[in-house]
DNA sequence: ACAATGATTGGCT
DNA sequence: GCCAATCATTGTC
């Protein structure tokens, strides 16, 4: 499926009922769905193929567990806006805020496939793309390697999802992948829970 | 005020 | 496979 850079911008944003679900029912859902950022007027379009719901209170490997604080602020929001944090001091993370004002949920994005502008995401990363695209797969396969591709930071704290320059969209007539599930990575809490949503055997995935 | 921690990545063995 | 980088946030004294 190819699109213009035209295309891309006519797409209308997920509606706000959408957002206002629970996490762990948004993240299986927002795969196959297309996160496009809009830069100079031109779209950098990846699809969602790995994501990782975070609860609220209950959930120990959240950031909002222990309640409000200022930098978790944006995920006791209503759904529909961006919740990033720099992780490590080194990578900014960036996350779908869920639910009703108060909730404390939101849904890491950890991996896209590309779809539009992959030039600039290669650029933007660092990556040297060979004729065949194999190094393709390294550009946006991780929550931190697809900020950077995307040119997310923590500018992007606290915008909406559902107007420019951050959107996240619907372009396909019909769901084909298969979503599976696994333990979410990286944490050391609640760590059996199956709260990671990817797309079956895709080649796309951080692992 | 101070010390520990971490939803990761990239480089090196 | 192992480990250093790097720093804002958070908990504790």
């Amino acid at each position: 499926m190819t699109l213009s850079a035209a295309e891309w911008l006519s797409l209308p944003p997920l509606s706000q009922r959408f957002y206002a679900q629970g996490a762990a029912e948004v993240a299986p859902m927002l795969l196959g769905k297309a996160l496009v950022h809009v830069v100079r007027g031109q779209p950098i379009v990846g699809e969602i193929v790995e994501v990782e719901a975070y609860l609220g209170l209950g959930d120990p490997a959240s950031h909002t567990y222990r309640g409000l604080t200022p930098r978790t602020r944006p995920m006791f929001e209503a759904g529909g806006i961006c919740y990033v944090y720099l992780s490590y001091g080194v990578n900014y993370c960036m996350n779908v805020v869920t639910g009703r004002k108060g909730d404390g949920e939101a849904v890491l994005l950890r991996a896209l496939a590309p779809l539009h502008g992959i030039e600039r995401m290669a650029k933007n990363r660092g990556v040297v793309l060979d004729e065949r695209h194999a190094t393709l797969r390294n550009v946006a396969c991780g929550p931190g390697k697809l900020t950077k591709a995307l040119g997310v930071d923590l500018r992007h704290n606290g915008s909406s999802f559902r107007d420019s320059p951050l959107r996240i969209v619907d372009f396909r007539k019909e769901v084909s992948h298969e979503v599976a599930t696994s333990p979410r990575i990286g944490i050391t809490k609640a760590v059996d829970l199956p709260l990671r949503f990817f797309v079956k055997d895709s080649r796309w995935l951080s692992r």
